[in-house]
DNA sequence: GCTAAATTAATAGTATTACTATCATTTTTT
DNA sequence: AAAAAATGATAGTAATACTATTAATTTAGC
């Protein structure tokens, strides 16, 4: 099966970039060498002048494929929810009991990554890294609201929808399954926030993982029965 | 009581700011008119040259009380927290049951902002609104680290402890205390944010408050005998 | 009420950022 | 081999994020 997936492709809706990245060699050394860049330096030092000095190519090549920096961390966090919901998929497909598909679910958007071999030039494991410190960024922009209508967030929100039918499934009583979803989605990366800058603050540390609080506080609020 | 609390000053440390904006006329203008224009452009598009032209003072002059913008919202952030803690000791000091308290508690970090009148030259209402949009902003950095050992948290942190205890007095045995205390904290924002826009991935709206689905979750997960 | 000290205004200047534009060169396609 | 497309090399602009300097004004101490 793994050798089956080989050469697949996160699709990022056209309207993120100019020219798509996967479609070059300069674009695929842009994306991989952005993702080195971001998390070395975080979005705000980052700077495609940089990049380019780092690919020995002009800052205008750059510019061809994204509009700017905010577009290109647009890209790269869509890609990683993709990813992620492309993942769920795969991993919870075979298993029937609502409950257990629920908590394979929850370790599937809190567990620590690895390097998936089937994205070449995609280090999953720095990309993480990107979206746990900027990924919030893209949001809290005052062109939100457009950016919205424009599809920017969907696979965000499609990974939500998606989190929310399975936890409707095993609490089908439970009221406010939207903000449960959007809690584990959230507090996945913040509480890996908390543990690597504010230890003193969170409970989540080396032995303590963030799956494991997560999914504790999410059983504890829903009436599963065999559990 | 209101009265004999009028002209309290909320004390930010002095590592923030050059000059002690609440020290003059034109570091209370500062202060004023920055919330205004903040809540107005975002913190991106917001600049001490705008802010100047809209007080009628050069910006250099602005620099002589904040190092640069992010210093700013450091500062006002730290005031909005240190605020929350102030009505957070009054409002919940005569409750002895512990439950209750935590009730108070968290409607204390989640309710609707009112102007409190005890601060002048602050627009509380307009603070929460840069507080929802903007506070993450200043953890994200690559300098988080730094910041943290200067004492740029404190009044954040020392709230998450305030309400640890309190958390923990109502149930002693729960293990998870701290984490769900940051998940009170960030999720008032991010539930804020995601009612206004993006409603269709949250319970919150019109008829269903933050404060509800937060408090709902909080005590989901305790032991509480009588509640 | 005067002097000295501190604060603010007015103005100029610099390095960096976030782009856009142009044209030459290389690569790819047909 | 010619045409088309992509990239490189270079230059330029407006805005940002500051720093510096000097003049004018306000405030504080006596």
């Amino acid at each position: 099966m793994e050798a089956l997936l080989t050469n697949l492709k996160i699709r990022i809706s056209d309207k993120i970039y100019i020219k798509d990245p996967e479609s070059s060699d300069l674009g695929r050394k842009i994306l991989k060498n952005s993702i080195e860049l971001l998390d070395e330096l975080g979005f705000e030092q980052f700077t495609f002048k940089k990049l380019g000095a780092r690919i020995n190519s002009p800052e205008s090549s750059v510019y061809r494929y994204f509009e700017n920096k905010h577009k290109l961390l647009l890209y790269l966090t869509n890609w990683y929810w993709g990813w992620i919901e492309y993942k769920l998929v795969i991993e919870t497909y075979g298993i029937p009991e609502p409950a257990l598909k629920l908590k394979k679910a929850i370790e599937v958007v809190a567990d620590e990554v690895n390097i998936d071999n089937r994205f070449d030039h995609i280090n999953e494991i720095l990309l993480h890294n990107i979206v746990v410190f900027d990924s919030r960024k893209i949001f809290l922009t005052k062109d939100v609201d457009q950016e919205n209508t424009e599809g920017h967030f969907m696979f965000y929100k499609q990974l939500a929808k998606r989190l929310t039918d399975i936890v409707q499934d095993a609490d089908p009583e439970y009221k406010y399954a939207k903000t449960l979803v959007t809690i584990i989605l959230e507090e996945t990366m913040n509480q890996q926030f908390l543990k690597k800058h504010f230890p003193t603050i969170t409970d989540c540390n080396e032995n303590v993982s963030v799956t494991e609080v997560l999914t504790h506080m999410v059983f504890n609020n829903l009436n599963i029965n065999n559990e």
